[in-house]
DNA sequence: TTGCTCCTCACGTCACGTGAGGTGGC
DNA sequence: TTGCTCCTCACGTCACGTGAGGTGGC
């Protein structure tokens, strides 16, 4: 095939190829001797598409020759040391980022609280459970933070549940506060601060800094995207119609061994089962309320019980359409909302 | 000063100063007329400094132009917008670098055991929590895997505290295998791991492959640098001098709200008490033993009680200079071993 | 004849680094 | 006189992209 079709099929320009050629990385298979033009063959169309792969990651020609001349496992190795400098380079320049972040931002900036930092990276690990993956809602990957006098509060969500960490601050703080942080940056940072025995958080423009017992200064980017209400979500709740207790331990030590990818609960005269294919489970504790099914993802229900606080949940249900509440039996600073889901269809 | 002293206190070199004199970024204040000599003077010195750093984080210069001609706020806008364009390239790469592993360790690769994917995210969180970031000691960085016919287990240290969680696998293991796991890869992928039902471990040379339910695929680095011995350190412990019984909730609550670096616990009369400057706390729970006045460093002891399971603890100590071991009072599958500190100077 | 693909070859890109050949001050 | 710093200017780097000017097949 001539090379503008090769070149669609494998993702490279012409002119990358006709580079590739001259300097001999990838030849093509035939040369008209009459006209020049080149020649591709299926054959070629694998390496091909191998090669464009590996300049995307940025890998310098020579390694790639390098490469396509080595057996399976060295090229394995030759990608893993090209992956392993880059995360180098990138994490270099992120501590020159931060360090140069510190110096504009450090004039202009608003103390808002201090924290003990092993406190802070706890909830900042229990919370970000919580917060999204998904590319398509940006903000959903970030961390809402509500800083008022006596308390600090850390939310996040996916739409499908909903984590909130209210904390103490060292002193009361001087100023109402609100904002949403980016939750890679906090997830980045969250190993520096467990190891500051005091976190103290200023914001500055679009950035939060977390200054550090040894006088270092970590930075997240905050965003102006608006972040869901809430507050006035917790708040709308309606009342509960089944109140549950659970044993965390048991429920988990349970939810460890299956493989099922939902969970279905029962509440049946006064008691809450766990039901399963292979054989139902009566759980410890007690279950108010009628009559009641509910279905959850495990990969929602599992993390909300695991990030939990204590042996002794209280499991609040409205239904199967409406928004379960789990928290601690005897604490009220970490709360979380779960969605339930539609029976699975099979 | 001329343009060599100049560029050794900046950190650029000549022929980078004589560029940027060029294109007219950074002028000498005053150049000889008769000999072009560059002359900069002082006031240069911090502008200059600034646009090595903005260099070293890789933004171009035409953004630096801009940079410089801002305000405050506005150039911290550029610097974010830079390192945002700079983390979504390297998250890119690290996604294309993973389809690329993984089409180059689909053959050769050992399968090792299937998890449910929020138990694994979950068990990964706490054992992070004791490994390293010291750029030193890249190994302690990492986690360590031990996989058995029945059992997985993770393990990490930063040389004060160790953690050890072990979990069952969803089906008996065919084979033995142990690896030292990249922490920061590990970390990457413990959101997607948390939202997939389950996760199956391959090794593939150095990689480990983590294969999710939707058939997508993440990797993290194995290293072959040698983790210290763990499973000698644990079974080497002396005997236990003193035994304690330990409320999580309650010592945790105190430790919240306290400022000091360091912490004092002290077993008296069948009991363990919290020291402190502004009164001592009785905690809850039992001792056994004789006298004895033990520190730990806050960063040590909080986020090893905090990934603790179960709200009643056992810790067992050996005195002022021996490892002390944490574990959940029913449940042996998460296990923590902190170093006491020197009493604090001050 | 028109439009499309292909060719070669020279030059541009980005931010400097590297010499060659020469000068100025201690 | 020697050694050092500084100068200009041309060319190299890396992996291509861009355009000019021209050809070949439908």
């Amino acid at each position: 095939m001539p090379i503008g079709t090769f070149a669609r099929i494998v993702g490279l320009t012409a002119s990358a190829l006709r580079f590739y050629d001259d300097v001999g990385i990838l030849r093509p298979e035939r040369v008209d001797a009459q006209t020049g033009y080149r020649f591709y063959s299926d054959s070629q169309v694998a390496s091909a598409h191998r090669l464009s792969q590996l300049r995307d990651i940025g890998m310098p020609l020579a390694d790639v020759t390098r490469f396509f001349g080595s057996d399976n496992a060295e090229s394995l190795r030759i990608l893993g040391d090209h992956m392993s400098k880059v995360s180098a380079k990138t994490a270099q320049m992120q501590r020159s980022a931060a360090r140069l972040k510190d110096s504009l931002g450090a004039d202009a900036s608003l103390t808002l609280c201090s924290l003990p930092g092993p406190v802070l990276a706890s909830a900042v690990d229990q919370i970000l459970t919580a917060a999204a993956v998904d590319p398509d809602f940006p903000v959903l990957n970030g961390v809402r933070l509500v800083v008022a006098p006596d308390s600090v509060s850390l939310a996040a969500t996916d739409r499908y549940r909903f984590a909130m960490r209210t904390l103490v601050p060292l002193q009361p703080a001087s100023t109402d506060w609100s904002g949403t942080v980016s939750g890679d940056d906090l997830r980045n940072a969250v190993s520096v601060i467990r190891r500051s025995a005091t976190v103290t958080l200023t914001a500055a423009g679009n950035l939060l800094c977390l200054r550090l017992s040894d006088g270092s200064v970590s930075h997240c980017q905050l965003t102006d995207e608006a972040y869901p209400d809430f507050q006035q979500l917790v708040g709308s709740l309606a009342t509960a119609t089944h109140r549950c207790t659970v044993d965390k331990r048991q429920i988990l030590r349970v939810l460890e061994q299956q493989q099922a990818e939902h969970v279905c609960l029962r509440v049946d005269s006064g008691r809450l089962r766990l039901l399963r294919p292979d054989g139902d489970v009566d759980l410890d504790g007690t279950a108010d309320g009628s009559e009641l099914t509910l279905w959850f993802e495990m990969t929602t229900l599992y993390p909300a019980l695991a990030s939990a606080v204590g042996d002794d949940l209280l499991l609040d249900l409205r239904g199967t359409d409406q928004p379960a509440v789990l928290r601690s039996a005897d604490d009220g600073d970490f709360t979380t909302i779960v969605m339930p889901c539609r029976e699975p269809a099979e």
